[in-house]
DNA sequence: TGAATTTAGTTAGCATAGCTAACTATATTG
DNA sequence: CAATATAGTTAGCTATGCTAACTAAATTCA
């Protein structure tokens, strides 16, 4: 038997095969990216946890798994890591003895600055090759993007 | 002493800034469709090695290193996982006692088609609320960023 | 009030995935 | 044929993910 083909199936066609090449691509150029991070001496795990916390303020470690979509004791072992690095500063919540408050600390805002410098300047280098117009439509298409994240499910 | 603004540095701080969000939106993107692998029963690492003997044929295990940007001792041991698994097969080649050819097996081939249909399926759902216009955009973005990562130094 | 339950985080133990250093085995070169 | 180069493996480290089982604090409710 063969498939109808209707509105809503090529719309969704499109959507399939564009879902492909970004999922492929995103790979690659993060594949490339990240080893910038090598420089600065600590894993992906805990430069992406630190960048919620550098970026979004304190959080509790429940907060911080929920944000990095990770469970609790996976959360734990990175906070664990980033504060034997001097890079998080912990206190426990005087309201609820269970709770604790990660912050940066002024080392850690300062690594996450620097290793964010080199990556998106590494990045930005392989992107000059680009035309104004080429840019654009990455920039407008990763605002699309972006705002496809914020309203996932 | 103020910085001079030259067509240069405008230039070069328009890729700086696409290339922050890029990278953070990329992150994110993955971090949700990862997910979806977990259905699989096999590990990203093993999942990207098998799509690579997928879609580009047999290779040496050198080869498949230098493709998923990767050490040697890193690839054997993937490569172990998938023969545990049966998702590949491989045999030595006849011409150099040393080299191995590595090649996806009828079930490998199987499991990452299904795979990355759960995967892309599950992210063409979430941009199936674009309009053809963005959907286009996205496409054509992921087009150029292809083609920057084929030139990548 | 005080026992039961829920909630926040940790500990233990497992698997995957990355690395370097040091090894084996085969090819190549002088 | 000896020396060297190349392909891959093994051993051992770290980091990151998970689940199951734990501790301790807070909350509920009989």
């Amino acid at each position: 038997m063969a498939k109808k083909i209707t509105r809503q199936n090529a719309k969704s066609s499109a959507a399939f095969s564009v879902a492909d090449r970004l999922h492929s691509t995103a790979i690659h150029l993060l594949r490339r990216v990240r080893k910038q991070d090598v420089a600065s001496g600590e894993g992906p795990a805990r430069l992406s946890a630190l960048s919620v916390l550098v970026f979004g303020g304190a959080k509790t470690l429940g907060e911080l798994a929920e944000a990095e979509q990770v469970k609790p004791p996976t959360m734990s072992r990175i906070v664990a890591g980033l504060a034997r690095s001097k890079l998080v500063e912990i206190t426990a919540d005087p309201q609820d003895g269970r709770r604790m408050s990660i912050r940066p600390s002024p080392k850690g805002v300062k690594l996450l600055h620097e290793g964010r410098q080199r990556r998106i300047e590494y990045l930005a280098s392989h992107l000059a090759g680009l035309t104004p117009e080429e840019l654009s439509q990455v920039a407008e298409s990763t605002e699309i993007l972006g705002r496809v994240l914020r309203n996932w499910a």
